[in-house]
DNA sequence: CATGAATGAGCCTTCATTCAT
DNA sequence: AATGAATGAAGGCTCATTCAT
């Protein structure tokens, strides 16, 4: 057997993204150690070697997705530049670009045999979610561009709302189509959740670019 | 080995109603058939008798109660009786009610072991229930109460939006207290999103009995 | 796969048997439960549906020794016929007898690899023995043949001395020769430890059969 | 990753020191060599440079502590001064104190799990000492102090009659109280066996101090 | 309709040891 | 003398499912 040698942290991330691809490809589950260290070409020891079981690789493979993304919403919700609605439309657009940037994270995530990774993300990320759409719905009653009573519940409805949008488009086939109507249709809604003007969340949408 | 003989359907009974319990209990995946067998008293074939695996158990237990909540949403739904907004309220008075019937249902239901029937659940029982609230956002429409340009999408951000309201709850230690100023912010917001006149879902609430 | 069915007790000794044949030819760590089931030609399942664990199995197989040995030198001891030192010679003659049955236990017993069986075992006759060995002193006073002030430790000192007398053996090569010296000897230092009159003892040897 | 570099014996010793109190507290089945390396703060590397394997690691620190009581009961049993009942409690007494040395030795050693070593010590340990104390049944003879036939046998059962007393006072709890009466009794039966003058054993006992 | 012994693939994990650096 | 990543055989155990009775 011919021996690789790696240093600890590439050896370690090598295991870390190769097991978070099988995860996603055949559930938690369905993937067995025996598979992810014949796909990196390693020893069964070896991979015992960086992780002390094989849940606790799981939950460092959420933990670091975890950070990333609470870091990132983090850091839209609070710079400087831009009023609420646009940092809303930041913190959405990069919730998109991370679901295509994980290879279809999204669907992967919501076929039933994810539902343990599903539900660990899920619980962890709301959280931070929510904290980042208080912190903006109060910059917009500020900026006078929101006129909310609740923060806290309208905040828990906009991130609710929004993955209820977004999972019925999981169901139609053809989503292509249909997508421009549902995003005018989901803009309007949540233009209604925030007391934003009517239409004012529409102007901005065309405004802004890679949206 | 006493032999203990039951009528067909009585038996099938008790291995859902048993292994409803254990499932929630335990979660699906760390309840083994042998545990189910063992409560009830009876042997393995006889399990294989009247379900062929594990899972098409799993598959009944979760279609009972889907057939359950499904037919009586749509009979709250096509009721002569009431409103759209009064049908609303029964409606989710029919969920609260269901959890409290299942032995705190929810509150299992969100462990993470439960991931798996939660998600089952939650992908089939979401499709009758924005189908029923397209229904009677067009009926309150109707009636000129509610102001709604997308039924469908909004259907779709409400059970998301109660979703995340009620998600919100299970975060809170003193659940009592906050409940009442819970509630009237998730009217309010309910009122957006489905274009009511400001305070009108408070006073339905007020006027209705057990909400 | 001949699937051959057996009744539960007929397996279940069947397992026992076998094992400890294995337990005592290559040791306890050094006997794999497949090396079992191969032996027996069941499977794996089969093996862990009469015993929950390699170890629970060992504990078996142990207790039914404990019982029968205890059962016997009870038995022994409270039997009417005989004085003192004559079921003394009958107990020590049943472990000489055991030793034989057991296809030479007491050989592989003090091999290493089966320190963790002989301690178990060891650790649970010594007790009752002792027992039987106070009952038989008592008797012997009454009956005017010992002449014991300590019945406890000199029953504790009387299983150590022909523990210590026994193993002793297991270290010299022409075995036979020495036998019968040796057992004088013996007889010798059981009279001084048990105040008997000189020669008494080797007396009674010789009128016994089979000793 | 800091390297520290020790001279070769003393990182020898550091790791047979190490290990003794690790196999004692934990068996030696159950201490991986990890565990003694993290102990350390060593490299796996670096213990493999000291011990071709963990077995013969073992039997470095069985051989060090059969060395030095070998030597010592050598020693003490060719002194000039004493006579044989008094090199016998001396005898005795060392390995009293060296019971209390090694931290309680000997009740780690009557651990199931330390089965293992017991028996590497018990098998090398015994036969010096049973040289020893015929060599002093041989002194008592000439002293006229000692009435005994057969000394070699008489040595053995000695021994067992020791170790089977001693056995005995693991069982009882309150060890205290009852250890006047263990001793004198003991004393009075090693008297039977060496065939001493009733009570000389005591008388001994009054004189010498520390026993 | 019921029993329960039997199956066996497959899983996770352990750990003594090797070897490139 | 020291490091620590890598090895891989081996082992105990689980559990859904089958089938002879």
């Amino acid at each position: 057997m011919v021996r690789v040698v790696k240093e600890y942290d590439e050896r370690r991330t090598e295991i870390l993204e190769t097991a978070e691809r099988l995860f996603l490809e055949h559930g938690y589950d369905e993937t067995p150690v025996e598979l992810i260290i014949k796909e990196i070409g390693i020893a069964k020891g070896t991979f015992y070697h960086y992780f002390r079981s094989k849940n606790e690789l799981l939950d460092a493979i959420v933990d670091i997705l975890i950070d990333e993304v609470t870091t990132t919403i983090k850091k839209l919700t609070e710079e400087k530049e831009g009023d609420a609605i646009v940092k809303m439309f930041r913190v959405s657009s990069y919730f998109r670009t991370l679901a295509i940037g994980k290879e279809r994270l999204t669907d992967y995530i919501h076929e039933e045999r994810n539902a343990h990774i599903h539900f660990k993300i899920e619980k962890k990320v709301t959280p931070p979610l929510v904290d980042c759409y208080i912190k903006l719905i109060e910059q917009g009653i500020e900026e006078g561009i929101f006129n909310v009573k609740y923060p806290e519940e309208t905040a828990l409805a906009l991130v609710g709302a929004a993955e209820g949008l977004s999972e019925g488009h999981h169901e139609h086939a053809n989503r292509e189509k249909i997508d421009q109507r549902k995003i005018v249709a989901a803009l309007d809604i949540y233009g209604r959740i925030l007391g934003v003007r009517e239409g004012l969340m529409t102007e901005y949408m065309m405004k802004m670019e890679g949206y």
